[in-house]
Formats: C-alpha cells, sequence, structure tokens
DNA sequence: ATGAAAGCGCTAACAA
DNA sequence: TTGTTAGCGCTTTCAT
C-alpha cells in the first residue's frame, strides 16, 4: 500500500507537505506542488480513509437513514437516494445506507463511532423517536419531510427541513380545478398504513386540499386507497355512490394512478370529458401515464440535492436554516378540462358501458 | 468523546483487555469482563470507526454499487439495496452506496482508500470495464448478475457471483406452456437499452426461452418493449399480426406488465382464455397485478442475501465458489391455462372486439 | 489472565 | 515556504 510518507520520499519532501497538497490548507510552491503531484500519480497514492478519520474526526462520509415503510412508492425513494449519492460526490463525500431496521439507535450508533459526518433522515413521521437524539447529536442533520403539520413547529427545533410544500400542493390542485369550474372533487389519498403512522407529508396535503376547497366553494371527499386496482375500484365506487356529480379527482398515490385510469376506461369514463384527475407525482409518472396528467410534479432529485447541500453547508460552518418548503409546481397535461357544461357531468356518456349515474 | 482508555481507566484495567473483551480474542476472567462491560455501558462507550479501521485495517463496511440505468425497474434493484443492508447489518457491516456515475473509478477508491472491507456490484454488463479492476483489487468482490452468458465463461475467473438462473427461467416459462398445450408463444422483453448494452441476464433468459422452444417445438416471437403502454400496444399488435395463431405471452419487463394486462382487457382477449400470460417478475409485482399472473420470481431479496454472506465468508477467509445460480420457481396462477381446445384459438371470442384473426 | 508498548497513516500545531 | 513532531483511538505482538 502507498502511504503519504511514501509519496514525501518519493518526492523528496517532509509529509506535511504532501499532507497540505492534498488539503490545500497553506501555499505550496508551484514546482514543490508539482513535483508532489507527479509522485502522487506516479505512486498512485489514495489517502487511507481510516486514518484520515483519525487525525482529522471528519469522514467525508454521509449517513442516509431510509426506512422503506408499507405504502411509500419505492421509486420515489430510490431518486432522492440516487440524488443523494450522486450530490454528495460531487461535495466529495459518500454515503452511507442505513434502513429503518435499527430505528433511534443506528442515530446514536452513527454519532458514537464517528462512523459519517453528517446525516439525512428520510420518512420522518409526526413523532419520530429519532428526533430527541438528532437534536442531542453533534453532528448536523437534515431531515427530508417535515416531523409536524407545520412548518414552524417546536418539534422541528434546530432541525434543518427540506421537502416540498404539499399543503401548497394540495391547494393548487383544488384550485386549478375549481378554475375550470369543478364544484365536486374527491381525492384518492395514500394508503391508509400512511396516514395512521403520522407520516408529514400526506396531512399537510390533506391540509392545503381541505383549505382551498373552503375558499372555493368546492365539496371534497378524500378516501386513502392501497395502490391496487382493486381498492381504487372499491374507493371509486364509494365515490360514485356518495356523490354522484363528482366531475374530479385528485390523487396522492403513484401506485393508484394506472388502476385508477384503468378503471376509468373501463367504466367508461372518459377523462378529462367526464372526468378530470390531477395528480400529485413525480414528473416521470405523470409523463408516462396512460393518459399524460396534470399534476403537482413531486421533485425528488431536486429534495436529495437540497438536502445534501444544506447538509454540506452545515459542515462547513453554516447555521442551521430550518424549514426550508419548495414551492409546487402544476404542469396541466391531457387529464383535466372543463366541467362539461351542457350534458349532465356525472353520467358517462350514452355509447359507453358505465357504473355511474345518479 | 469517550475513549477506550477511558473505559480503561474506569474499570481499572489497561487498554489492552479492554480491546480483547470487545473483540473476544482472548480469554479474559469473568469478574474482569463484567467490570469492564458495566464501564462501557456506564459511560455510553463506542469504538471510533476510524481508529479501529486504521490499526486493524477492517472498516466493516460493504460497498455497494448500483448503477441505475435506463430501463431497469427500480423496485426490484431497492429491494436487493435492502436486503443487502440488513443482512449486511445483521453481520456486523455497515453499507456504503456508490452509483454508476464513478464507473471503474468507484473501484479504484474504494480499494485504493481502504474505504469499504469488499464491494457488490450490481447491472453487471457483458464486458463491464469495472471487471478488471476488480479482478485486480485486493477486496473480494461478488456479482448480482454475470458478466457472460455462460456460468463458466473465462470473463468470471476469480469473482464470485449470484444470480437468479435467467436461462433456466426462460426455459421454464416454456416448458409450463408446451405442457398446457401451446405451440405459438410471444416475448415481451426488457426494453431495447437493456440488450442493447449487454445486459447478461435478458440475454441469458432469451437463450433460455429459445432452447426450450426447439426442444418443445414451440414457435417463439421475440420483442423488447419499452415500459410504456403505448410500446406495448405496438408489440402486442405486431406480434398478432404476424403470427395471428399466437396463444400465450412470456414478459421479462415489469414496468410492461400492466399495460399488457390493460390492452389484452381492452382488445377483449380473455386472460387466460384467450391469450395466456407467464411472467418473470418479483412475486409482489405477479401477486398483485389485476390478473395474478403465473411466475417464475425474481428472488431479489435472497439475491441480496446471498451476495453479503458470500462476502461475509470471503472476508473470514473463505475461498472464492465461483457461480451460484439460484433455480428458478414458477408458481402457477390465474393467468395461464390450457390452449383452447375447441374454438379458434386465435380469434377473440365472439361479443368482444379484437384485432386478431387469421 | 493481564499489561506494556509499538505502531496503523494522517493532520495540524509549532518551529524554523 | 517547508520541516518536525505530537498525537488521533484502537489493535496486537511481546512480555509477564
Amino acid at each position: 500500500m502507498v502511504t503519504l510518507a511514501d509519496v514525501a520520499r518519493h518526492a523528496g519532501v517532509s509529509a506535511s507537505t504532501v499532507s497540505y497538497v492534498l488539503s490545500g490548507k497553506r501555499s505550496i510552491s508551484a514546482p514543490t506542488r508539482e513535483r508532489i503531484q507527479h509522485s502522487i500519480d506516479t505512486l498512485g497514492y489514495r489517502p487511507h480513509a481510516g486514518a484520515r478519520a483519525l487525525a482529522s474526526s471528519r469522514t467525508d462520509i454521509l449517513a442516509l437513514m431510509m426506512p422503506l415503510r408499507t405504502g411509500l412508492y419505492v421509486p420515489v425513494m430510490m431518486e432522492i437516494a440516487m440524488a443523494v449519492t450522486t450530490t454528495a460526490r460531487s461535495h466529495g463525500y459518500d454515503v452511507l445506507l442505513l434502513t429503518g431496521e435499527e430505528g433511534p439507535e443506528a442515530v446514536r450508533r452513527v454519532e458514537g463511532s464517528a462512523i459519517a459526518d453528517a446525516m439525512i433522515v428520510m420518512d420522518v413521521g409526526l413523532d419520530d423517536p429519532r428526533l430527541p437524539w438528532l437534536r442531542e447529536a453533534a453532528r448536523p442533520a437534515v431531515l427530508i419531510g417535515l416531523p409536524t403539520e407545520t412548518a414552524d413547529a417546536v418539534g422541528t427545533r434546530g432541525l434543518d427541513c427540506v421537502d416540498l410544500d404539499f399543503e401548497a400542493a394540495g391547494a393548487r390542485c383544488v384550485e386549478h380545478l375549481a378554475g375550470l369550474g369543478h364544484t365536486r372533487v374527491a381525492v384518492l389519498g395514500e394508503p391508509p398504513a400512511v396516514y395512521e403512522r403520522g407520516t408529514g407529508f400526506a396531512a399537510r396535503t390533506l391540509t392545503g386540499l381541505r383549505a382551498a376547497a373552503d375558499r372555493h366553494g368546492v365539496g371534497l371527499l378524500h378516501r386513502p386507497v392501497d395502490g391496487t386496482y382493486a381498492a381504487v375500484a372499491a374507493a371509486v365506487a364509494r365515490v360514485f355512490e356518495e356523490r354522484p356529480g363528482t366531475t374530479a379527482l385528485v390523487v396522492q398515490n403513484e401506485a393508484a394512478v394506472e388502476p385508477l385510469l384503468a378503471l376509468l376506461r373501463h367504466q367508461g369514463r372518459a377523462v378529462p370529458e367526464d372526468v378530470s384527475v390531477v395528480a400529485i407525482c413525480p414528473d416521470q409518472v405523470a409523463v408516462h401515464a396512460s393518459v399524460p396528467l396534470t399534476a403537482v410534479s413531486v421533485p425528488a432529485r431536486e429534495m436529495g440535492r437540497l438536502a445534501v447541500e444544506r447538509l454540506v453547508g452545515r459542515l462547513a460552518g453554516e447555521e442551521p436554516r430550518g424549514t426550508e418548503l419548495i414551492a409546487p409546481r402544476l404542469t396541466p397535461r391531457a387529464s383535466t378540462g372543463p366541467v362539461a357544461a351542457l350534458a349532465s357531468p356525472d353520467a358517462p356518456t350514452e355509447d359507453r358501458r358505465g357504473h355511474g349515474g345518479r
């Protein structure tokens, strides 16, 4: 193994000079620097991560805590994870992947063993047991997601948070539909399990949806659904039964998107002529759906990138900046249109078979 | 920060004794061990990862190289990644996540910086540029996937591989269908990009499919498809045009599963009465599809687990064991049945519209 | 069964 | 601008 001492010897300088060339922490004359750089290249030297960590108390590693609980849409998690690692690499950091299995213990392990310099925490619950440990930890942490419904809540104190402004996102969906004349809207939400364990983003979306619905005089029905065809079918059936005049749907459930579109097609409800559909999902899902969806995009990449940049800043001495919410962006596509003016808005058109009707 | 020296002082023993209690590498009298353990608990001591790595040249970290190239089904990758991390944890290892961005450079980085003890490499291509570096590396590596079409090929020398036996999996699908009387089968494969870059598993599946088709006198059509409704529709249309008598489909493309089923439904082709469908996909996809699919399952968890266990074995001194292929398991579900005996097998039944017919 | 002590490879004062 | 040196916290040989 090639050590720093080897390089120093080869270049005819002292070890510290080599170290300083590497870190750039003091000025080196051009000739020496070049000579040392040449030795480094020739010998194929790489600093030993452990030795560096021991001497400098910096590992250049970020820990990514990613519990994968039921009901979460895996590709989004993955996209965040990938954005985190690539952004981290571009700042010279590696990423240690931690699953949820260990729970709060993982936080203590990272802290106690100095195995990483900082942590990114995903899938934050309202009363997340990791939070107390994160607050006490000497290392900075950034949450992707909010532990509480409101951005400035006490629970967030001292912790940096990055997330989509799901409340605004929900509101944006209703506003868009209200603008098209829709007054009866149903929401197909995340699976029940997601709400039950108090996942922040789902609750916040609902808050935004309801507030906007009130403001615009829109009637709102909310149904959590599992991402299966059967569950979606059952939920939609109930919706049209309980409120036949429904002309628009908001979907916040990536796994339910295709089942929903297939179902509507099968029922002979045309999108957007009979029913408008707005989704809250990644652009990729919206674009590739069998009907391109008008949607508020969930900016997975950006969230990952922001989290890392925040963390890198903190490690460079910046102060915590609290919560940073990404403003929602709604892109109109083919799935929404004005509410039908003449035809009865709730009955499928005549030449299609369907279950609707009042 | 609590150090080993602190613990030693607190327990009234030497540092080495504490170290040996931790590693179990020499026998300690019960009283001393208990006293030391008590001090460890009281002080909340955790060994410093960097210091340990420096002194022992072991990091207790496994690197997971997971390029996420187009056409890959993300949830499978994720499931492997999760299985890797949880299995790794159960053996005392952490996992460092590396994306494909860096390519072969990542291998050299891990090797040179002693940042991990071993590596798991995913998404291996036929002529993967990482392979030469992996072979030269001092650290053991396990590939998930095969770099070549045949298990014993030269390219694999010295490297451990773990994978599903995709060749046998392909064969198994054809055998199942042949057993039900089907003689004209079409394969909807992975996206073209996957074949083009020479991904081993796709090629191997095809080999197995073709061999079995030959053996059983089955006519086989192969169409790579992107996982979109439009692409699937186009491919299926071509299939029934070119070979109207087709009565069964094999799908090796998770993203295409639902679009395919929706399309068949829409065309009025009943599954399995008019068309049998066999998939090669994770159980979860097969079970939750809108028609529960007869499928050869892709055992993502097991692959991740096996890879880690192999690696842990190697780190404990075991010799490389070469390639280990997991035998395919086909589970019959609702999507396959005997080829229709009386009715013309290629035309949809009368009350449905369809494009088939000879 | 336990202790003493020499590093592991690097960083960062402190000197010159 | 460069060199000298004292650790960082742990493992492990060599003694006892």
